[in-house]
DNA sequence: TTAGATGCAAAGGGTTTGCAACGTC
DNA sequence: GACGTTGCAAACCCTTTGCATCTAA
């Protein structure tokens, strides 16, 4: 399937491309909507999905609204295999080190920090 | 405001400590459902809300469906200030060698990590 | 007794999808 | 002309909320 280059999908990368911050979907979407008025939020959508199996953007998945819950106290690191979605604890020790790096570099208050690794499981890999 | 212990709550941390992945609160909901036939939905997300304040269980806030698009193309780190929600790229060194301590410790293959620092930005400090 | 907790169902938000019409190649 | 794309609206999914009722303390 080869994609065609139409007026929504170069306005919402153009509008992406010149973003300074993370903008959600719905803040893209009024964004184009000044050029393009009559756009609507399913060719957003669509648009971004595209965009990001073309690589021309990324995703990102931080803090969503679709939640996980663990029993577990102590802060550990995630591994997510992109296969079959299941999420690993990791015992790799928490590098809290760092929280004190971007802390001096930004002059931010850092309380913490997640690290989600991403790849493919084992028994995926046997697949 | 102080809490009181209900049967539901009770059975919920109950499931939620045997549970060995990290369980969506529908699982939850489904899980519990078995012991008290008629608890509802918003009763689980209620007392995993308290639960979670409570310090005795851990949100996830991974990949969820929320998202946020970017244009820029390479791997960088992200902090999100719990006060304004706002996310800040940083220009600290990705540590691609994690993937592989990864990957030697567990035998998945690891193609990427993400990661996220919270904490306070610096003009909400000021407030 | 009383304030916190529950069940239910409706509402909320962000995202996806079906469909007929449209536009690109 | 074929097939990817669009606009629209409805459907979806997960989560939150209002309300009357219940119940732990």
């Amino acid at each position: 399937m080869i994609q065609r280059a139409t007026r929504q999908r170069e306005a919402i990368l153009q509008v992406l491309r010149c973003a300074e911050s993370h903008p959600t979907a719905d803040w893209i979407y009024e964004k184009v909507k000044k050029s393009i008025p009559n756009i609507s939020k399913g060719t957003v959508y669509r648009n971004l999905k595209v965009l990001k199996d073309m690589g021309e953007i990324a995703e990102l998945n931080l803090s969503g609204t679709v939640c996980r819950y663990e029993g577990r106290q102590d802060n550990h690191y995630h591994f997510r295999c992109t296969e079959c979605g299941q999420i690993f604890d990791l015992d790799e020790p928490v590098h809290k080190e760092m929280d004190e790096t971007i802390a001096r570099k930004t002059g931010f208050t850092v309380s913490s920090h997640q690290l989600e690794f991403r790849g493919i499981c084992k028994s995926c890999q046997h697949k």
